[in-house]
DNA sequence: GCCAACGTTGGC
DNA sequence: GCCAACGTTGGC
C-alpha cells in the first residue's frame, strides 16, 4: 500500500496502531481491497514520492473492506456525489503496526533484487496505490528490510 | 518542477 | 463505443 510521507508514515501507524485506509478512488485498486484483502493479511507500507521512495515497513489488514464514508460527506476532499447508502462505490480497510524496517529499502533495491523482477511495484508506469504481492515477494522484501 | 504513463470524462 | 482532452500519479 502506498502513501505519501506528508499524508502517512510508518511511524504515525507505529503511534496510532491502526488506521483506516480511506481516499482510495481507483477502480482496481478498490477491487484489490475489497476482494483481496483478508483480515490478518501481511502489507507493505511503501513510501511514495519521498526521498528515496521505498517500502518502510510492514502492517496487517484489521479489518476487511466496509463503504467508505468519507465519499458521502459532502465538501470532504474525497467526497463522491454518485455513492450512497445502497451502492457505496468506494470501499476502505482498517491497517494495524507490524514493524518498522531499520532502513527503507528504496524502489531502485527492489528494482535490482533477484526475484523481484516481476514486482509490480518495480514495473514502468505501475501508479496503483494498491498493489498485489506474492508471498515470494514479501518474504523478499522482508529480508531486506531486516537487513537479512 | 518536469513529464511519461495512464485513468477518467464526455462529445460525438 | 471510440478517442481526444484533461487530470493525476509519482519517479526522477
Amino acid at each position: 500500500m502506498k502513501c505519501e510521507p506528508a499524508a502517512y508514515t510508518i511511524d504515525d501507524l507505529k503511534r496510532d496502531g491502526t488506521t483506516s485506509w480511506e481516499g482510495v478512488r481507483n477502480y482496481q485498486a478498490r477491487n484489490f481491497m475489497r476482494d483481496e484483502m483478508k483480515r490478518g493479511d501481511r502489507v507493505l507500507f511503501y513510501a511514495s514520492n519521498a526521498d528515496p521512495s521505498g517500502v518502510t515497513g510492514v502492517a496487517e489488514i484489521s479489518r476487511e473492506a466496509y463503504p467508505d464514508q468519507f465519499a458521502r460527506k459532502k465538501g470532504h476532499e474525497y467526497y463522491d456525489e454518485k455513492a450512497t447508502a445502497e451502492n457505496p462505490i468506494w470501499y476502505m480497510v482498517d491497517i494495524g503496526y507490524v514493524e518498522t524496517f531499520p532502513h527503507i529499502v528504496p524502489l531502485d533495491t527492489l528494482k535490482s533484487t533477484k526475484g523481484l523482477e516481476e514486482m509490480v511495484v518495480t514495473k514502468k508506469g505501475s501508479r496503483l496505490s494498491i498493489q498485489p504481492v506474492t508471498k515470494g515477494e514479501f518474504d523478499i522484501v522482508v529480508k531486506l528490510g531486516r537487513g537479512k
